[in-house]
RNA sequence: GCGUCUGUAGCUCAGUGGAUAGAGCGUUGGACUCCGACUCCAAAGGUCGCAGGUUCAAGUCCUGUCAGACGCACCA
């Protein structure tokens, strides 16, 4: 498919010697409507350059354009150059490119060879995962789909918060107030419950708290009681985890979470001492950043045991060797933005040239009616809950206005679209902006949401079988010639951009947005002109149209972790 | 106190330094004998937190300020 800025900055290029076309291209822009053309030049810094006024230049620039089929006309309004493409050209190249690629549009190569190592979901054993996990969880499965679809070799991990002191917490917890088949029976929620308690009972005695400090030394130094509860615990967790993945349809390239580098960390340690970077510090061993503005960075606790910094350092050294990773990515929120800038850091005072390779992705946090949810204090939203109310929801609707399908299809129908009502309303802001979590908001299925793309997706693959012919790739694109068919053939153009924006923002709330317009486009232009008409060819290069959002709707959605059903 | 992030329509949010700041929800009023109405059209609704500055041009960049969130040593 023609890249229509490098085209056009390479005629500009040729008549504005001043500029090579490089630097022309960075200054062309899409104008705000159609009426004002396709692509737009600004004349205003060229006239500080060409010492001439920006209505002069645009005037004659607009000129000199020389003859070309992709361009159909070229006008100078108040110091821009509008360029207004070659419809039917335009048309041809971009539906045939998108027909062409099919479930392959808007991919590319450039990642050729290269692994991307990303940290995601990484949910605490014994904890539930709840809807702050989901962010983790829905931004980096997008992410690890981008990478992918742009030709890198992405590197799932869940690095599972399985170790450290929380476990002593547990145990604790357990051995006061809890029973074998409390646990076995009441899974993670019975965990939780021991484990609220076991904050709302350290409260009044603080020496509870020592004594879970007690019992994570004793996992370190191997003590077989903790370490059979700490596996038990963890299996547990596991196994409820699991039930949310398949939900979402998300897997893992390696589940090796903090217990995994245990054994790994006494070389790291030793590493740091030997390079100099270990200072002691009120019985503890820090590396000391005060001449970078930070607080120092904690490796050993003054009782010995360690921190997870000393593991996120160890184990981003495993990765390197492991996986020789372009970038490793980090999905986790905000609130641990220092916690990795210092151990990026330290990484670097490590001599690792490969520091800069690191990247924190943070994302807003999730409130619930003004407070922040806290495990500690019992108050939290559990994902299943989210995900069951969705799928009934959804299930209800498909109930009312499809009777006929057949229970099985109906069921994983309603399973795709409310679970992806859940995840594209989690990725559809920008993810800094914090979220206020609200039963209302994401069980709403009406304007920009989940349901919407799906259903407009559902209705491309309807039209398409009724038509009940395939489409002919040799369509006419001249027949193409209405504003709404122009508007969302433009859009389509976009897409393969798009998806580079995601990729280079780590950003997946992109391709959300995208595909609401895309979406918005079609459906105005789907309500305007009958697709299904008498005229033959007519017919044809509609639904080629159709077919093309169809492929870009399914890929896009694909990207951020949703399904595309042929039927809602 | 120091640091980071956020502040745009009643609400939730878009907005690569460029033309008239855009969507959705909600409100009001329309469009189904018609390809799937989970759709579409229209109206109303803005001192882009505030004040300076840079620039031919600022919602966007800089400085200050206010408000909120988060972080700042043995939790992750």
């Amino acid at each position: 498919m023609l890249d229509i800025k490098q085209r056009i900055s390479e005629i500009l290029a040729e008549i504005i010697p001043a500029l090579d076309s490089g630097e022309i291209k960075q200054m062309l822009e899409y104008p705000p409507n159609d009426e004002m053309g396709d692509v737009a030049l600004p004349c205003f810094k060229l006239s500080r350059i060409l010492r001439k006024s920006p209505i002069q230049i645009a005037e004659e620039l607009a000129g000199k354009i020389p003859a070309d089929p992709k361009i159909a006309k070229v006008e100078a309004v108040s110091g821009y150059l509008n360029f207004f493409l070659d419809k039917e050209e335009f048309v041809r190249d971009v539906l045939s490119t998108a027909l062409n690629k099919g479930n392959e549009y808007g991919s590319r190569d450039m990642g050729k060879g290269r692994n991307i190592v990303i940290d995601y979901s990484a949910p605490n054993i014994a904890k539930p995962f709840h809807v702050g996990h989901l962010r983790s969880t829905a931004i980096g499965n997008s992410l690890y789909r981008i990478f992918n679809f742009l030709g890198y070799n992405s590197i799932g991990i869940n690095h599972l918060g399985d170790w450290g002191t929380q476990f002593g917490k547990l145990i604790v917890a357990y051995k006061n107030w809890g029973s074998k088949d409390s646990i076995e029976n009441g899974g993670i929620k019975e965990l939780m419950a021991i484990y609220v308690k076991f904050h709302e009972e350290a409260e009044k005695d603080p020496s509870l708290e020592d004594e879970a400090r007690d019992w994570f030394v004793k996992m370190e130094q191997g003590n077989e009681e903790a370490l059979q509860l700490w596996q038990w615990f963890k299996d547990i967790s596991l196994k409820e985890f699991q039930k949310v993945y398949d939900l979402l349809d998300i897997t893992f390239d390696s589940q090796a979470g903090e217990s995994f580098y245990e054994d790994k960390m006494p070389p790291v340690i030793e590493e740091l001492r030997e390079k100099n970077l270990l200072t002691e510090s009120h019985g503890a061993m820090i590396v000391d950043l005060e001449e970078y503005n930070m607080p120092p960075c904690l490796i050993i606790k003054k009782d010995g045991s360690t921190l997870y910094a000393t593991r996120d350092i160890t184990a981003a050294i495993y990765r390197k060797n492991t996986y020789d990773f372009d970038k490793c990515i980090y999905v986790t929120g905000a609130a641990q933005s220092l916690h990795f800038e210092q151990w990026f850091k330290v990484i670097e005072l490590m001599g690792y040239d490969w520091h800069d390779k690191l990247v924190h992705v943070p994302f807003g946090i999730v409130s619930l009616g003004g407070e922040k949810l806290a495990t500690r204090k019992g108050k939290v939203v559990l994902l299943e809950d989210i995900l069951a109310e969705a799928i009934k929801k959804t299930l209800k609707i498909i109930e009312e206005k499809n009777p006929d399908m057949d229970e099985s299809e109906r069921e994983e129908i309603a399973r795709q679209m409310g679970v992806g009502a859940v995840v594209f309303s989690d990725l559809s802001n920008n993810r800094i902006k914090d979220v206020s979590f609200s039963w209302d908001e994401i069980l709403n299925f009406d304007g920009e949401t989940g349901p919407y793309v799906q259903y407009t997706h559902a209705r491309t693959c309807s039209l398409l079988k009724r038509a009940e012919t395939d489409v002919d790739p040799n369509f006419d694109a001249s027949l193409l010639t209405t504003k709404e068919e122009f508007r969302v053939i433009k859009t389509l153009y976009l897409f393969p951009d798009i998806v580079v924006s995601a990729m280079e923002d780590l950003e997946p709330s992109i391709i959300t947005r995208y595909l609401v317009d895309l979406a918005q486009d079609f459906n105005r232009f789907y309500h305007e002109h009958s697709i299904l008409v008498e005229d033959e060819a007519l017919k044809n290069a509609r639904l080629a149209l159709v077919l093309a959002v169809k492929h870009t709707l399914a890929n896009g959605l694909n990207l951020i972790g949703l399904s595309a059903p042929e039927r809602v």
